[in-house]
DNA sequence: GCACATTCAATTGCGAACAATTAAATGTGA
DNA sequence: TCACATTTAATTGTTCGCAATTGAATGTGC
């Protein structure tokens, strides 16, 4: 028998999970992003610290790591490729030897002028109301939050 | 002057970014997924695959490629630890000696009964009544597909 | 039939992402 | 004080994800 679609294979259907709809919706974003963020020499995950930096500078790497829920594992190549680039600074803590502070640069800093109009062209490019992604946005967080409290056990 | 926040920095706070909502809930689906997906031997992405080839065997690289968003950079290696696995067999086509095509083992099709349970035990971590959740993807789906429609100018 | 473009998978190189471990600095309790 | 645990980054190794290129097979237009 030629294993007809079943009632009983709905939760296993691709189309039918949620993490999917979300997997493939941030590859998506991704490749929006590319782009725009080419011009500013960043990738998306780079993008995602200067945002963090932008908000406020000096931090050491574990609060940059809580903010997006990254170790330091992908932090620390990841931050070693801005300063790099010369948009940070990492020094060693003279309170604390065991963290490294994270520090814009004067072209740290003026990037984020460039930045500005990224928001804009990806907000045009969701072709989607701002409540409406306002809306979106609250719901997903609060989905990310329930499932990150489940792992906390 | 220190730089106050500001009214005009509002689009580049980190918690206002749709972007970063879905990039942070795939990671934290991504996680909630591990333990569950360790016991089957898959990773989140070979399990993507392994939904797809559920549904339809014998199936060019091409078409998974569609149906997940990813190019054959992606799936070339990941199928050849599918196949190392014993999970898949990939045999070149003899109509068209371009495509290989992707079977499922018998070890492969087992596999879909271990994973009935995954579905389940994600929908208890989401907290989330099910026609939420309906809801959600659709909203997320629609948005996923007018971003990839931009990709395509 | 033949030059040419297109399609498909594989490959290479780079940048995440994370588990697991390491090493140094700091904190704590007896 | 001193043994011990904890905290913090860095490191190592594996797996994604994608851009760019390659090479073989197929399709096409003349």
């Amino acid at each position: 028998m030629p294993r007809k679609s079943s009632a009983a294979d709905a939760p296993l259907r691709l189309d039918n999970q949620i993490c999917f709809a979300v997997y493939s919706a941030a590859h998506a974003f991704n490749r929006v992003y590319k782009p725009l963020l080419d011009r500013l020499g960043l990738t998306y995950p780079q993008y995602l610290v200067m945002l963090v930096l932008w908000e406020r500078d000096d931090v050491p790497v574990k609060d940059i790591g809580e903010r997006l829920f990254l170790d330091s594992g992908t932090l620390t190549p990841l931050l070693k490729r801005l300063e790099a680039a010369h948009l940070v600074r990492r020094t060693r803590s003279s309170e604390d030897e065991r963290q490294v502070l994270i520090a814009l640069t004067a072209q740290g800093h003026a990037l984020k002028e460039k930045a500005r109009s990224v928001p804009q062209s990806i907000l045009a490019a969701s072709d989607c109301s701002v409540p409406e992604l306002v809306a979106m946005r609250d719901e997903i967080v609060a989905l990310r939050d329930r499932l990150n409290a489940v792992i906390g056990e």
